[in-house]
DNA sequence: CAGTGGTCTAGACCACATC
DNA sequence: ATGTGGTCTAGACCACTGG
């Protein structure tokens, strides 16, 4: 463990949250797994308690693990309560009902990426990509169309079957079958009109107006895995968000 | 400073912070000065340094101070430089450039706040607010039109002429004229069809579509203090959205 | 130089979960 | 009873700022 001033000098627990982070990308610890203890870190390491505590609270505060007192501290997961599964979803009913969403796949189709595409998932243009689409629906009513594009070398042997096999969220399928862990999401919100495709899918007229969400999704070291488009009617939703 | 277990047990450091928040709040340091050091806060509470260090910790993350190593804890402002004043705008430009919007008041009048915004204020239906209209531009052009519904009782003396000779945001006005500081929001995104008069406002076709920013602002402990309203063309801009 | 926040350590004790 | 994370303390030293 380098403690030494130098030129590219960072403290001791950044240091360490980077080891346990190469560990987490590494697949040492599954999703829901305990990590080791601080105890146990700390021999591993050769720094005391503290300051790795300090490096998994910087870890937690990003949601990389959770901290569970008494119990340990564990690999954050899309898989387990519905507050994890929708962790990165926005929308909300009008009406206050706390009420998560239903999907429903449209197509899945092989294809291969546009120019900006690819360069927003750190690919080259025309690498093989996987291109699916889903509605999401509340009680049966329509509400969003999901376009998403996933690099074909992250997830191979996805298919159609498997993915309405699949009892859970997206991220959540990620996570089981491919070993891809979300972290992070950078999102671009536009108002859009619909087309007429859009429309009769989502039950509304073109023309009328669209939430269209963009997100760029990654994983460890925000290195990115998915990218995706949204269109979202907002006549029973709204799209929450906190600033601070 | 209460040690001992009891029902409504605290740690330590959080009542500390608690502590420091009422400080904030009583306006005992103003926006932009330091607040005591480490060391003096510590004398004060009788705690030791790493206690305060932990409350400090816990208001710097949510930007109610900010900390500066060798020179102290600054109580946080919308006043300073750009990126403090604009921390709350999260339009930005399609190409990239990173440019903040000029402010066109369109005018300002009194009136009774309605219930729905009554309740969000946490108000009475009726009370007096002061409800003012303006432009944000980047180059001109205009992007969003506001609507902004005020507590005339914390904003008594605003006038058209005030607000138009102030230099700088809206919150750094808030906080420099009427001691109001902002340090939250809720926002809840839609997308609408622009009626006559806002197309024409913003140089858009009458149902073209916009992006409806409706937000609930706070100042310490949650306290709301503004509502507005914020039609958005996203022609030219996009709303950006980290999640973590 | 003195004063500030930033890091790191070691140890004590508390709160919670499990056996 | 044991092991986990959570709090609190005291002290040493580092890094940065400004007189």
């Amino acid at each position: 463990m380098r403690t030494a001033k130098s030129p590219s000098f960072q403290p001791l627990y950044i240091q360490i949250k980077t080891l346990i982070v190469d560990s987490l990308d590494a697949g040492e610890w599954r999703p829901g797994d305990a990590i080791p203890s601080e105890i146990e870190l700390a021999a591993r390491f050769r720094v005391s308690q503290g300051t790795v505590r300090k490096a998994i609270d910087a870890l937690a505060a990003h949601h990389l693990v959770v901290r569970r007192q008494g119990k340990g501290t564990f690999v954050a997961t899309h898989t387990e309560e519905k507050a994890s599964m929708f962790r990165f979803l926005r929308i909300r009913r009008n009406d206050g009902r706390a009420e998560y969403p239903a999907s429903r796949l449209i197509d899945v189709r092989r294809a291969r990426a546009p120019a900006e595409t690819a360069r927003l998932l750190g690919l080259k243009t025309g690498e093989p990509v996987i291109v699916l689409r889903r509605v999401l629906e509340f009680e049966d009513a329509p509400v969003v169309l999901d376009e998403i594009v996933l690099p074909a070398a992250l997830f191979k042997g996805l298919t159609r079957a498997k993915l309405e096999a699949y009892r859970g969220s997206m991220y959540s399928f990620f996570e089981t079958r491919f070993g891809v862990r979300i972290v992070s999401a950078r999102e671009k919100l536009t108002a859009i009109a619909a087309d007429a495709a859009t429309a009769q899918i989502l039950q509304l007229r073109p023309g009328d107006p669209l939430l269209a969400v963009e997100r760029v999704t990654s994983t460890y070291g925000d290195r990115p895995v998915e990218w995706r488009r949204g269109l979202c009617s907002t006549r029973h939703c709204y799209y929450v968000n906190e600033l601070r």
